[in-house]
DNA sequence: CCATATCGGACTAAAATGGTCCGATATTAG
DNA sequence: CTAATATCGGACCATTTTAGTCCGATATGG
């Protein structure tokens, strides 16, 4: 349940359905090959992401995957929950009987409104805005991109 | 690089020392007792703190740990970053030459400003305060404290 | 000098992470 | 219908990290 590898794998592949045509299906392996993610991983990625709803999944020949619902609505935080369970940043937090000491600790209310503050940031940002920054290199071209 | 176990038991210790009398040495026992921290793992911890100028170690017979500085002085991001390294949440953000795609990943400026605010939440909060915040129940003897 | 108590580093166990493999199943082309 | 394609879904494995222990060396107080 941290921000790992498989966060930002999950997140690339998501940039790139949200890049695709709506609603098209995008190969695995072109996914894969595209946004550098090994692709036996993007397997088991993608059924975390499907499981979460997030994206659809095509078995069988031309088949792929995605996006269950537009891009403007799949915020940051839905992709990297999906991707590595709900995001707690201390295990204290995590599970209140790991931690009999929770309501005595000062620290705790750190904990939770810095958790609460990281969620808010991640559930703001939604892949069309990601997208969207994304494009230019096709539509502008040859602009003040290269440094 | 990671809020854990240790980040947690790391804290309890300072705040312990912050309740204790300025400047006063406390024993590892003690601490490690009154705290809930395996004794054994406190005393690795306390190395970590101590190298990170946090507190002042002291050997041989009635040693044990002091604060170096005010209790005022010392930011949770600290004692954060003394017991499990600097923070960051990404692996794409620690180190650059993983992640040649950074300047192109738009989501990679999300994880910057969610690393930057995380801190800055940590950093705003120093232990004479959450020492203040656990005082109470000594002073206010029976108050509402009962659940 | 001796008892106490930490140093500091080697060591271990368990969990999480990153990744692979493969039989089963679904879909489409012909 | 059948063959080819391509994912499912779960077992499996290697590496790294985390949590924690142990112990000889060293420092200090009495
Ligand atoms: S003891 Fe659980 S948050 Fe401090
Ligand atoms: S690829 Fe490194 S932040 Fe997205």
């Amino acid at each position: 349940m941290q921000l790992t590898v498989a966060t930002e794998y999950a997140v690339r592949c998501v940039l790139h359905l949200a890049g695709a045509t709506a609603g098209a299906v995008v190969a695995r392996r072109e996914i894969a090959q595209a946004r550098a993610i090994p692709a036996p991983f993007l397997a088991k990625l993608a059924q975390r992401l499907a499981h979460a709803g997030l994206i659809r999944i095509q078995a069988g020949a031309r088949g792929g995957y995605a996006l269950c619902q537009p891009a403007s609505q799949i915020t940051l935080l839905a992709v990297v929950e999906a991707a590595d369970g709900e995001l707690v940043l201390q295990p204290c937090a995590a599970k209140p009987q790991a931690c009999p000491r929770s309501p005595a600790c000062p620290a705790h209310r750190v904990w939770a409104k810095a958790r609460r503050q990281l969620r808010a940031t991640l559930a703001h940002v939604t892949f069309d805005q990601l997208a969207a920054q994304e494009k230019p290199p096709t539509r502008t071209r040859k602009s003040a991109w290269t440094s």
